[in-house]
Formats: C-alpha cells, structure tokens, sequence
DNA sequence: ATTCAAAATTCTGTATACAATATATTTTAC
DNA sequence: GTAAAATATATTGTATACAGAATTTTGAAT
C-alpha cells in the first residue's frame, strides 16, 4: 500500500490496458512498488481512476514480460530478482547482442551510423555533469538504434523485454564507480567495429560489454546485500 | 468462420483463460484457422461455451507470443507467417539453440543424458514407421530435455515461444524427402558430443541443425508457393 | 450502373455485477 | 492458554451490460 500512482487520463486512441500497462510497469522498475509485494486489481484501478478489466488485462501482459508472478486465485505479485535471474538473463542477453551486433555490423546504414556516434558523443557530455537519467535515456536509444539495425523486429523485442527485466537494478549498477567511463570505452570500440563492417570484431566488442556489465552488476548487488546485514 | 472449436471443459483449478488460450492456439498451429484470419471474441466465446472475458485475456496472451495480430478498435486476426518471419525466427533460434547446446554440454546430468539417447532411439523407430505425429511429439520431448538441461528457465521459455511460432510449417517441412534422416544424423551428432561434454563441438552441431533446418523450411515454403501458383 | 453518403449493425473497449475461493478473525473446546 | 473449527471478509475469476467506433449495407443521386 505504499505507492501512489498517478490518475490515467485517456489519451485517445490507445487502449486503456495499454497506458495502464506502462503506468504499472513504470511503478515496478522505478521501485514504487518493492519486490514480493503484493499488487491487487481493485486497489490499482481505484489509484488510476479505471475499472479492473484494464488493470486485469495489463497484469496479464506484466506476467509474460516477467515483472510480476501471478499465482492462480491468490493474487499478484512483484516479481523480485535474484542472482539467479542475473545470470539466466544475462547468459541470453550476451548471445543475443553478439548477434545483434554482427548482423548490424553487415546491414547498418550511413545514417544510422551518424546517429549512433552523435549519440555516443552525448553521452560522453552527460558523463561530465553525471546526469545519470539522461544517460539511460541516451543508452537506450543508443541500443535501440543498433537493434533496428540489426534489420530483425523479433530480435529487438526480445532483448529489450530482457533488458527492461533487470533495469530495476542496472540502473544502479551504472552509477558503480568508474563503470560509466568503461562503458563508454567499450561502445566506442563496438561503434567502430559496426562502422568498419566488421562482423568478428563487433561481436567481440558486444560480448566483452555484456561480461562486464554482467560483472558491475553483480558486484553492485553483492556489496548493497553486504551493506544491508550490517 | 471456418473452423469448430471443442467445448471447453473446466478443468478445475487451472483457470479457464488458460485453456482457451491453449485451445486457440492448438487451433491456429493445427490449421484450424488460416492466416490473416479474423478471430471474433463473441464467435469464439459461443464456440467455447465461456464468456467474452477470458477469451479477451487469453487473445492478449496469443498477442505477446506472436500468434495473432490485434489492431485496436480494428480486431484480432491470425499473425501469417513470411519468408522475412522465418528469417527473423532462425536468426535468433540459431543463436539460442547454439547458446543452450553450449550450456547443456557443460551442465547435462548423466540421468538426461540417458533419457536424451532413449528419444533418439525412439524417433529412430518411428522413422521406420513413418508416425509423423509421434516424431514431432518426441522431437519436442527431446528438445525440451535439452533446454532444461541448459539450467536456464528463462532460455527454454524464449526457443519454445519461437518454436511454436512456426509450428504451423515446421510440421509440414519435417515431411520433407529425407529430411527426416538428416534430423536424425544431426541430433546424433548433437546428442554425441554433449555426452563427450564437448562446448564447441555441441555448439557446431546445434548450428547446423538450425540451418539446415531453416533450408529445408524456405525450400519447402518456396516449393509450395510454386505449387499454389500454377 | 456507379459512386457517395447516411443509417444500421457489429464488434471492440470498458465498467460493473455476481460467484467462488482463499485468507483472516473470532469463537469454542480441550 | 492454545489449537482447531466456523464464520466473516476480501479478492480473484467469470459473466454480462453498456458505450463508442468501425464496417457494412442501403438508398439516392449522378
């Protein structure tokens, strides 16, 4: 019951389940509501001003996309993360965008190019003044510009699905010290390796990212358990 | 307006959403209703004998997984399946089926192991027989031991999603001429080297299984094409 | 005969009502 | 005082009702 969520106002012409969906989903990731709580339809439609059948519709959706667990007539509940699914989602995640980046390295455009590289040089800016919800906003689309080169829609969906999964945490995870510096030496070397058509190398440069986000991560999540014993 | 659907019958305890999700699904893979087809929620609901509601929730579900196609305020209509799908399928499959060959020659226990070269040996009877039905049953099976022995419930989650994606096709390629006895070499040679725990040799074969499981596909699809054309 | 417009119908989107089950609370028996 | 059973309450699962939008049909005009 902590929780507030803002009132849906119907921005006509997309369904309701679906604005619902993203408010709830936003609420999870920004961590309005904490792991292993519980969410119920009637409180959640009451705090957005909508019936449960939007509410019951956009949980349905939550549940494939993993963010909550859903246990038949005794409710829903926020999905909490463990180093296990650290692990099972980054093993996929890595072989994934080893063949994101290859197959962008062999169809990416020219002008695709140029936004990838205005992008990182935005980053790069961002870093000095450590806007750190900028610098998702930028990752993202960053990413986002490599999947759609990839010139696979399914591809994209996927990773991004695995990605959003864990952006709970790796958020935090990019404010570890010094990593947010090696991230951007190691899209450097991925943009490069995409920009000189280079499928081998690009795919190097994606799976060294991944190992060392993966790394940062659990390192994070290692020490703020450390801290929370004590 | 094609097809009939059998009457669900309630199952208790697993809720119905599920079962009409289940039901629809089998329908679309087992042909019951075409491509491009529009699938009405009163018409199904009638068929079904249930209400609007849960065949709603599990249209939302069929949606996710890539089955049907809803266009807002427009209706549902069954996702048809293009060269440009099977390419996108196999690019990720390929990945993934590498990915869980290289996690199962490292984590297989002895007892899945076993139970592995028990289903080719039965598959291999069947050949004989030619039990299309039963192959794919135990195809399935086969693979199913496999993804579980990668230890990642979320990787065996995405290639089965991916799978039934194309079932509808996948089926009929099976029948290809001698397709059935390469199936069978490659799962050999796949099953072989997970036993030696070799990676990279489990990794290979898993490739060229995908692709040329994917050749014979587009052959298949192209031939057919043809066939349809004249 | 064809085309455009308006009315009617059909279907989706959302809200609400009802039923069934799980959980919490209270009461009773030991 | 504790434990078990019964009752009460809350919440999910399903059905239905109503509103609004899209499509189809019908009719008239060119």
């Amino acid at each position: 019951m902590s929780g507030h969520l803002s009132p849906i106002q119907l921005d006509s012409y997309r369904p309701l389940r679906e604005l619902v969906c993203e408010t709830i989903r936003q609420a999870i990731v920004d961590g309005v509501f904490s792991p292993g709580e519980r969410l119920m339809e009637i409180q959640l439609a009451d705090e957005m001003g909508v019936s449960r059948t939007p509410v019951r519709e956009a949980i349905r959706k939550l549940e494939l996309e993993g963010f909550v667990v859903m246990i038949p007539r005794r409710g829903t509940y926020v999905a909490d993360i463990s180093i296990k699914d650290i692990n099972e989602v980054y093993e996929i995640r890595t072989s994934l965008e080893v063949l994101a980046a290859g197959l962008a390295a062999e169809r990416i455009s020219d002008e695709e190019l140029e936004t990838m590289q205005r992008l990182l040089v935005e980053i790069g800016q961002h870093i000095e003044d450590g806007n750190i919800e900028k610098i998702v906003e930028i990752d993202t689309a960053f990413h986002d510009v490599l999947y759609k080169a990839s010139r696979n829609g399914r591809l994209a969906g996927i990773i991004n699905n695995l990605r959003e999964q864990i952006t709970v945490i790796r958020r935090r995870s990019m404010m570890y010290p010094g990593r947010l510096r090696n991230t951007m030496e190691e899209h450097r070397l991925l943009v490069d390796s995409i920009a000189a058509h280079d499928v081998d190398r690009a795919q190097n440069a994606a799976r060294i990212h991944m190992e060392n986000a993966e790394h940062t991560l659990l390192k994070d999540m290692l020490e703020s358990a450390e801290r929370k014993r004590k």
